[in-house]
DNA sequence: CGCAACGGAGAACGATCGTTCTCCCACGGA
DNA sequence: TCCGTGGGAGAACGATCGTTCTCCGTTGCG
């Protein structure tokens, strides 16, 4: 027997695999329950409805996103490295072979205008990543109006990637930081 | 009667608009034809299936995308304006009552694994957007490795607009481009 | 050892979807 | 006037989906 713990893991490991390779909607129920090997008894058991995995595994993401860019960002000492730093997790992750673009984007277009708590999940995790950006240029000493700049190259760099399948649009978009980070950063120019 | 023309305007202007609202898995064929006033046979003799009109909603929007970005370009002299004009674009676009973000990601988001055809469509619009906005830095004198990066923060722009519920990405995106455009054609600085 | 509760496997159900088919009316040529 | 073609309205069909239910074996406790 399988403890309920474990077995919500292996649910929404499973369901996460699949909805982010082929998208939500395209993905029956059935097919998590075969890949998670667990009943669909058992499934609606944990989960009611297959909104609330939906949002089980948004949520997840959010966790394993957190730590990844925790763990990015703690590696390096200097704040304007940290920033740079998200830009080099997001050149790991494009990587992957497996990558298909941001989950919480994908899923906001294909069930936001249907479910309202996935819509706010997504907006939920989009909005915990800019406070942490924020929070990081706070700490490099730059002007406020640098977060949101480099948290639009950080998604736009996803977006690019997914479609047009370049990993290099993490480096494009790190240039691109790195050139707003150290304008952000020198003092004002005296006019000629 | 309704020729052929007005016919297949009708049907892919009403499943623009639904597909574009509601995502398009969610929006059943019943709901075009009832929003597009024509018959089902009527639909299928023009498109042969769903995937066909999704790829023809898809190739209107790039036609009517390129017309709206080619317009904003036009108005302004200045190839560095032309580039700023952009994300003007973007900001009179994001404050449009049924904004949902951009329908090429959320499309690709949703059918990019299902459906080649839309994953090729989505695809060859990014890419000819990335070209046009490559041939405006030529325009303007700047470096090749400008363009990416203008591409990146508009595709950026989008997502966080239609997420955050935010149109002011614009301005932030545009505020960035301004800033990655100065640096790139202001001479390389003596090093101090 | 007996029983009751639980979980697995999978059938079943109602709804919906993409697609096709049927029926019927309107209209144009001999 | 009569007939044949074409298109509209909508039923029909097969598949699939989310969700529930049935049946049965197992297991833990008295």
């Amino acid at each position: 027997m399988i403890d309920d713990d474990t077995a919500r893991e292996q649910i929404v490991t499973a369901a996460d695999r699949l909805f982010y390779g082929r998208g939500v909607q395209a993905v029956g129920m059935d097919a998590v329950r075969a890949a998670a090997g667990v009943s669909l008894k058992r499934i609606y058991a944990l989960f009611p409805s297959k909104d609330d995995l939906v949002v089980a595994v948004l949520q997840h993401r959010t966790q394993r996103w957190n730590a990844g860019i925790l763990a990015a960002t703690a590696a390096v000492g200097d704040p304007r490295d940290k920033l740079l730093a998200v830009f080099d997790f997001l050149a790991g992750w494009f990587v992957e072979e497996d990558f298909r673009g941001c989950a919480f984007i994908n899923s906001f277009g294909e069930l936001g205008a249907l479910s309202p708590r996935v819509a706010t999940t997504v907006r939920d995790q989009k909005s915990s990543f800019q406070d942490y950006v924020a929070a990081l240029v706070h700490d490099a000493g730059a002007p406020a109006n640098l977060a949101p700049q480099l948290a639009i190259l950080a998604e736009g760099a996803q977006t690019t990637a997914a479609i047009a399948g370049r990993p290099d649009a993490a480096h494009q978009a790190r240039d691109a930081a790195a050139t707003l980070i150290e304008v952000a950063l020198r003092p004002a120019p005296t006019p000629a």
